[in-house]
DNA sequence: GCGACTATGATTGTCGGACAATCCGACCTA
DNA sequence: TAGGTCGGATTGTCCGACAATCATAGTCGC
């Protein structure tokens, strides 16, 4: 809260590499600079900005994690498409730490599958479902090892995603796939043939895009998460604790 | 491609700064370090680090801009809990530079509403629908101002969102949020009356909260997000358009 | 003439040292 | 006790330097 009747707004002097990063964000944002546009080299960057090398460098740093500059073959500097996981990786290590907990997690997840898989119904080609298919295949085949169950369930699910043709769900779902998708595997365990079920209900929603039954669709999107949740369940845990990384470890590093 | 028979992967050299950045990061999501824990000056890092003053310093700048670590008061460097609208910024930036078109965020924030509300019928307390039924009223005392009907829109979303009480979805939602939001002021002048129906499809939703009438609340989300389209549609624009900052400009600076 | 090799210059990553501005805390004064 | 002063610590910025690496042009062999 601010005081009462205070006239001058805090003062915050920004530090000269905060400009830096600030200008060059500006020009990639306006268009000016487009994505695989060399940035220039620190020395020519010194000269525009008047100010000392070690200062372009932090400049720099700050835009380069999130993606907006990239080094090239050689370590020059080039405007950066940032990609999606690299956002969501940050996205859902904030989220553990601020200890969302896996009720959260699920009920999103609930959420934006369903939104997926309404789409996804809609505008599945027949490629898209070829390659679905393909995963089950191979999940079924694997059906006995967890981890590689996990794998192609993430794979599955991305599948759909970009089935569903939108990018913005895409990047929402993100985060949460990260954190979720890693404890597939102590989920599967937790049911008794599990990894059966799972592949059962990949095969429905399949058979769902295929005749673009929607109705079916978010049937068995509910139940592939609700068996989710059991299987989580049964294995002791609890959907009221925190996510953390040792449950979810794919956040890590 | 690779070489054929080739027999080493590739050698990539991490840079010191990165590492050092690393080496904190690990140190904070292991939970060793807690947000509001200081990280040490400098000169501490530079000697547990053995490394250079600038290597340092470049490295807690990866760390920064994500909002892993903050500068307090002084300026000292400690633990951060990243916020929303720092990663969120990030993220609609990176929405931008990708040229998703707003048919995508329209369709995504149709589906993130709808979960919202939904969310929010079953868990709204006294309190919260008082919230909203204050910035109901001071909507309609604006009415005639489209900036503060959008910003007053904005606040209204943001309400809803917390009365959801799942933080999962609202870090999902806060991208597309913030890209279109700031479109409302435009697509209130497009529909005749725009921000009268703007205020009567918020009392609805209100109202479906105070009954929890969970067909009610999604019905007039659709109506208000479809109002939202018409008028999007009546002032020139295309929803198949990318989203630019010129029609969103909150993702500038 | 063309491809492989080499020398040269440019660029990055890292280092050491330096200094002004600012902040913190202890101490002093009224 | 409130306010002022002072010294040390810390950050932000600068300068200069050098090894390792990369890009490029020039050279050599065929």
């Amino acid at each position: 809260m601010s005081e009462v009747g205070e006239k001058f707004a805090r003062l915050t002097p920004v530090p000269a590499y905060q400009m830096v990063a600030e200008a060059i964000e500006r020009e990639i944002l306006s268009g000016r600079l487009r994505p695989g546009d060399p940035i220039g080299t620190e020395a020519q960057l010194v000269r525009q900005f008047g100010v000392n090398r070690s200062t372009v460098r932090e400049g720099i740093r700050l835009l380069e994690q999130s993606g907006m500059v990239q080094r090239d073959s050689s370590r020059r500097l080039a405007v950066g498409l940032p990609h999606y996981d690299q956002l969501a990786t940050r996205a859902s290590r904030a989220l553990v730490l601020h200890q969302v907990s896996f009720r959260e997690l699920w009920e999103a997840t609930m959420a934006l599958s369903l939104a997926t898989i309404d789409l996804a119904v809609d505008r599945a080609t027949d490629d898209e479902i070829a390659a679905l298919d393909a995963n089950i295949d191979a999940t079924e085949a694997a059906l006995d090892d967890p981890a590689a169950v996990a794998s192609y369930d993430s794979e599955f699910h991305l599948l759909l995603e970009k089935t569903a043709r939108n990018r913005v769900l895409e990047l929402a779902r993100e985060p949460s796939n990260m954190l979720i998708y890693p404890t597939t595997h102590v989920a599967v365990q937790g049911t008794e043939q599990g990894a059966r079920r799972l592949v059962e209900a990949h095969r429905m929603l399949v058979q769902a895009l295929r005749t673009r039954d929607k109705e079916m669709a978010r049937l068995w999107t509910r139940r592939h998460l609700n068996d989710w949740r059991k299987g989580f369940e049964r294995t002791g845990n609890d959907l009221d604790q925190p996510v953390d990384l040792v449950t979810a470890p794919a956040a890590m590093s």
